[in-house]
DNA sequence: GTCTATAGCCGGATAGAC
DNA sequence: GTCTATCCGGCTATAGAC
């Protein structure tokens, strides 16, 4: 039995090449190649190049979306009843995130090819991460919507739109330090970048609904 | 003298292209097919795939940079020295990025475009955006700065940084439509698409720093 | 399960006629 | 400036030996 059998060396492979070229601008043989394997394995254990796309994100999203799932359980609990903050919602949401990418490069990488692949890949992978969101949004909408009260549904739906880019960027962006001033963005450990960027949304989040929406509702 | 001439036929098609399938997805056979000239006609033109990529970049940036910059300089000009108030610093930075995109089909290709070389193509590419963005952040960065003041420098950065990924989104992304609840992103007007991003960021710009930074300066 | 070999196609780039 | 023809290499995928 090898230190790591020859599925996981693939997936590992091409997690990173897929980071840091993107899909299309990584072969299989380039993928083989570093996993040190042979270019038929991948045919072998996961059949296409697309559904070893399909491999490489389940593996780290579904963990991801079970402890944010657990947190906002935790929180609805021992709320009893009260809306709960919106700080503590976005921190559910954002924390078992953050923790990926921070807990070592291959959470860093994980998260570069997400947003690549979020950009650069077919309607297929689209379909399948929004898939994989989609039980996740649907226990946390709601709570914010609740949180957020009286703004508008659509209000909510937006600005949750606008949160996926900030963490896209927040997490994925793999330049942050080789930019010159005045796009340098400071080095933070883990729990800083998480309050700052909990502070942003939470203040994105919490504005009033702009003119052209609030004849719809406020209070 | 035909209507377009070769070159800007080429830029068309390719803007086209590399929004909809990527610059890695796309070949130049398929932008000269799709342009209706020879394949040759790149190579004549544009020397190569990536100098053909910066020249489509450069076509829609240029005049979206010097809008942004122009109202700016009213603003400041209008201020007489007193600080410009966020949401103007940002509806200066925003609208003319926002008018591109609604202004028709080729503005809304091009942003698709943007993003998707931002987070795909390679380093050359990045370089280029980040030096035609440059003069204008360092115009924007100290403005900004001023109006939040007493905030950090780092969280004035950070935030930025986070406002070009809501940017992206909210402007690039392709796919509002298609997806079904809880995803699903209403469609609105220019001036309502437009206020929503002020409001968010200007909210987002305007909270007090997180804790961990504020030993650093608050008033 | 792992390998070699190869089918079959498409890629960017260029030479050179017109 | 525009075209054809072609170089040369890389690509995904599969067949079939071991």
């Amino acid at each position: 039995m090898p230190a790591t059998d020859t599925p996981e060396r693939i997936l590992d492979a091409a997690e990173r090449l897929f980071a840091e070229r993107g899909v299309d601008g990584s072969s299989l043989r380039a993928v083989t190649r570093a996993a040190g394997v042979n270019l038929a394995a991948i045919h072998y254990h996961f059949g296409s190049k697309e559904a070893l796309l399909g491999a490489v994100m389940a593996r780290r999203i579904e963990p991801v979306n079970q402890a944010r799932l657990k947190r906002l359980e935790e929180l609805v609990g021992a709320a009893q009843g009260e809306a709960i903050p919106v700080e503590a919602l976005l921190d559910a949401f954002l924390a078992p995130a953050m923790r990926l990418v921070t807990s070592g490069e291959r959470g860093q990488l994980f998260a570069q090819m997400l947003s690549r692949a979020y950009w650069e890949a077919g309607e297929a992978f689209r379909e399948a991460a929004m898939t994989q969101l989609r039980e996740v949004a649907e226990r946390f909408g709601p709570e914010l919507a609740r949180s957020l009260a009286p703004l508008p549904l659509e209000e909510v739906a937006v600005r949750f739109h606008y949160m996926t880019g900030v963490v896209l960027q927040e997490l994925a962006d793999p330049y942050r330090e080789r930019r010159g001033p005045p796009f340098t963005v400071p080095e933070a450990d883990p729990e800083t970048r998480l309050e700052r960027l909990v502070t942003f949304l939470a203040a994105g989040f919490r504005a009033p609904a702009s003119s052209r929406s609030r004849e719809e509702a406020t209070s």
